[in-house]
DNA sequence: ACTCAGGCGCTAC
DNA sequence: AGTAGCGCCTGAG
């Protein structure tokens, strides 16, 4: 495992239940700004059954950022909307409603 | 709303 | 060893 990950999952972590972040966001957290793409690296190498809400990540576009092949795309939305997560026509979450707005605190 | 380019780091072949 | 393609983002046009 790449050492990073570890700081993409603990801030993955904190994303309270009916929220969503962005890659973007995530790695912007974590302290590594610019970094995006790892945050899906990171993800994609979860184990199954890991206690990281992985299914909370999404795309800057408020898109889910899975292929529909293998139905993985489908589990994350399931997923979503049981945590009360509302999806428009298009399949897109609206970012302003349900993005998370960690606490600065 | 869209495309394009550049940046980023990794994986798989 | 090189390269193409990715669970991506931002800024410019």
């Amino acid at each position: 495992m790449h050492p990073h990950y570890a700081a993409y999952y603990a801030v993955i972590a904190e994303i309270p239940r009916g929220a969503v972040a962005t890659y973007g966001q995530i790695a912007r957290l974590a302290g590594r700004p610019g970094r995006a793409r790892q945050v899906g690296y990171a993800l994609h190498a979860l184990p199954p059954g890991s206690p990281i809400p992985w299914q909370r990540v999404i795309n800057a576009r408020g898109e889910l950022s899975l292929p529909e092949l293998g139905g993985r795309k489908s589990r994350q939305r399931r997923l979503l909307e049981r945590e009360g997560v509302r999806f428009d026509v298009r399949g897109r979450v609206d970012l302003r409603r349900y993005g998370w707005r960690p606490d600065v605190a």
